[in-house]
DNA sequence: CGCAATTTAGTTGTATGCAATAATAAAAAC
DNA sequence: GTTTTTATTATTGCATACAACTAAATTGCG
């Protein structure tokens, strides 16, 4: 019992759940730094991390509904309503019931949440120079993260 | 001024700002699934997610200090302490000052906390296998995202 | 020694995430 | 056509993150 197949399975387990050894850790503290990264960034525009990601889906596609939003961002109402109300009341969209089906509410940018797009264009770029990571690198990394949520989301 | 130059300096300036190309929100929405996938595991242990994290920590070393406990997290005292009084309700841990220097409180895992590495040591095996990644591809990601949080932080 | 600067935890306030639930509207079933 | 089921958003409660601040202890320096 002391030596062979059970101490290995042991000290596997043991290596296994050593802090630096953990894609989990590594993909939850390397987002927070992300986001450090963007907080003076974003300051600048009023905005916080989650909100500017709800700006980018909008940027891209506007008059979203809640759930709409949700299934891009994998958020949901309780998430997303508080965050649209201040984005609401910071004067970046509207939230309007919709004339067909009174369950949905479309989320729209005003002209000052369209032209807060021209002041986040640059961001992207300070982010990158930041990384001091070569574009093929980021991207490749980008597909590769992309796929194992596809994974954890089925 | 309509074609060239400027006009694909905008249009790469647009493609950056796409949800799908960034990076940030890759590793943004993958860490929330996996805290998602932990969360029916952890629940059976009545534990969240970062408090596992730092249980994580103290399975190694026993004893640190709330900064070094920080340190290694990436965190600081304002998430740490209400996250550190939850495991001592729990009867996980143990807060105490340092006698030699008052400043410090040292976190030392009770028994119970102790007896809780053994429960969590099929976690890591139910993640990896929910990934359905290989082994080399899963280390091999850890290191990058490892490296990437370390240019964040410089 | 005396005292300013630093270190260390803790506290407060704001903004997420998310489960659980409620409330309302629309759709489906009968 | 009424009733039941489903869909959509909103609300509540709990646990992070984190900036800004406080309080207490220690260190360093003249």
């Amino acid at each position: 019992m002391p030596d062979q197949p059970l101490t290995d399975t042991q000290a596997q387990a043991d290596a296994m759940l050593l802090l630096d050894n953990q894609l989990c850790f590594a993909l939850y503290s390397t987002s927070l730094a992300m986001t450090r990264r963007y907080k003076p960034l974003l300051e600048a525009l009023g905005i916080t991390y989650p909100q500017y990601l709800a700006l980018l889906v909008l940027w891209e596609r506007d008059g979203l509904s809640v759930s709409a939003l949700g299934e891009r961002l994998f958020l949901d109402s309780g998430t997303l309503t508080p965050l649209l109300k201040r984005l609401e009341t910071a004067g970046l969209v509207s939230r309007l019931r919709a004339v067909d089906d009174e369950r949905r509410v479309h989320i729209t940018l005003t002209p000052a949440g369209h032209a807060l797009k021209a002041q986040a264009m640059n961001i992207p770029g300070h982010i990158l120079s930041a990384t001091h990571c070569a574009m093929s690198e980021l991207v490749s990394m980008t597909r590769q993260v992309q796929a194992l949520r596809q994974e954890l989301l089925t």
